[in-house]
DNA sequence: TTAGGGTTAG
């Protein structure tokens, strides 16, 4: 072009950021600086939005400084941009003081930043901010309600996002698929299986993501017979099946621990066309894995690239089902050496093969090294396997000293692998104490004393053993 | 002719 006028510039930059390219678009904003030629709103906005990881942090505030220096922050596109660059960097404090200082808010800008906060984990900072909206008199709109359906369903806050549903009846908002599925998404991590059934027959129109949601909640609450029978209705339909989709379903046949149905929805997989990602890697290493079929577990995994920490934690956690306690720690190592993250569910994985093998010092070993060397909380999944391998080695003193330690909440999915363990070595003495704190915090739950009768149980059978002269 | 927020998965 002879003639480049700001549009030009502006149209190019966006260009770049929507494909991706954003350190170029960066690059372009400071070679239209250079060329003297004035940014205006548009350009702002499109360069900030190119404001993220790879970009630095400190590049990006040197755009917010060079925009300081024209009029342009009052604007409300402007602000946003701002808003989300700083959110692109989990800069949540920076972020909010943009918002915080911004005379006129919209609810795009609302929704950015309760998304902010949702994204990042502070749930219920999004939805105080959501209803300060609502006081302020804010109209809320189809979008912003999918944030704060999503905030509710992670807070597993089933008051809240009854209220939300109300509100959005209330406000004339559609039932289409994109409300629908994150209503449904809503009520399956409420566990209230009822709503999820009663949205989906309310969206006339149903996509492959609605569809998805109703298998997804129908799988993650532990109904797999129920969604297998979904997706099968699905494939009745003209709607097909996605990754999501198949992840879900491929988990369903693991729930059901059946090897022939994941095997036909692989086949589903290859058929459809759909590239297999790591999220479909990882659940197929998992099927297979519980499955039982160890071959073909690790047949997926060597075709994979080495980059991604939960297919290696899903064949780490495979092996060490299948007993393989030398081959797990072996993963591990090589995992470390390739310089892949590890996180709590890696631990998970090398703590129950300690618990298979009966390896205790391992397992403490891999504990602490958790602890000190990756600097990583251990999850209550973690905690669970260390009681197992402290109770089945037999210290259940320890075990059950370790209990106290940790968040009461947390107790009972300690107590039960414990429980078993006073089982295996016939200790009535640390039975009986566990077996009367799980009665105090569920007195109604039946497992318990099935449980702590079965260990009643075994004390004729030992009086018995014990008058026996195993010598002879 | 250039611009801001969103649904389902490991």
């Amino acid at each position: 072009m002879l003639i480049r006028d700001v549009v030009s510039w502006n149209a190019m930059i966006a260009g770049y950021v929507k494909s991706g390219y954003a350190c170029q678009a960066v690059e372009l904003f400071w070679r239209m600086q250079q060329e003297s030629i004035e940014p205006n709103e548009k350009t702002f906005i499109c360069v900030l939005m190119a404001c993220a990881p790879p970009v630095s942090i400190e590049e990006a505030a040197l755009i917010h400084t060079f925009l300081s220096m024209y009029s342009f922050e009052s604007d409300i596109h402007v602000g946003n941009a701002l808003i989300g660059m700083y959110l692109n960097f989990r800069l949540l404090n920076d972020a909010y003081f943009v918002f915080k200082h911004m005379t006129m808010k919209d609810v795009v800008m609302w929704t950015s930043m309760i998304t902010g906060y949702s994204d990042n984990g502070r749930w219920d900072e999004a939805l105080n901010l959501f209803q300060r909206m609502l006081q302020e008199s804010v109209i809320p709109d189809e979008v912003i309600f999918l944030s704060v359906l999503s905030a509710c369903a992670s807070l597993y806050s089933l008051r809240f996002g009854l209220m939300v549903h109300s509100i959005i009846i209330n406000a004339g908002i559609d039932l289409n698929p994109f409300i629908g599925s994150s209503l449904i998404n809503m009520y399956a991590k409420c566990g209230n299986l009822h709503l999820v059934h009663r949205v989906f027959e309310q969206i006339p129109f149903k996509d492959t993501v609605l569809w998805t949601a109703i298998v997804s909640g129908y799988e993650q609450q532990s109904e797999y017979g129920k969604a297998l029978q979904v997706f099968d209705d699905m494939l009745a339909t003209s709607i097909n099946p996605n990754e999501f989709t198949f992840v879900s379903v491929l988990n369903a046949c693991t729930g059901v621990a059946s090897l022939d149905l994941g095997m036909i929805v692989y086949s589903n997989i290859v058929e459809s066309g759909i590239e297999c990602n790591m999220h479909i890697a990882s659940a197929l290493i998992d099927m297979y894995g519980k499955c039982g079929n160890e071959e073909d577990m690790c047949a997926v995994f060597v075709c994979l690239p080495i980059t991604d920490t939960v297919v290696w934690n899903a064949i780490i956690d495979g092996l060490a089902q299948h007993g393989n306690s030398e081959s797990t720690f072996q993963y591990f190592k090589q995992m470390k050496h390739h310089g892949l993250e590890v996180d709590s569910m890696t631990f998970v994985g090398l703590l129950s093969a300690c618990n298979h093998a009966g390896l205790v010092d391992e397992g403490l070993y891999y504990f602490y090294s958790m602890l000190v060397d990756d600097e990583i909380k251990p999850s209550i999944e973690v905690y669970v396997c260390l009681i197992d391998i402290l109770g089945r080695a037999g210290q259940l003193e320890s075990a059950y000293a370790l209990t106290w330690k940790l968040p009461l909440e947390y107790s009972m999915s300690l107590y039960t692998p414990l429980l078993s363990s006073c089982r295996i070595h016939s200790n009535l003495d640390v039975a009986t104490r566990v077996g009367e704190s799980m009665i105090k915090l569920h007195p109604q739950r039946e497992s318990t004393y099935v449980l702590l009768s079965n260990v009643h149980a075994l004390k004729p059978m030992r009086a018995a053993l014990g008058t026996f002269d195993f010598d002879s």
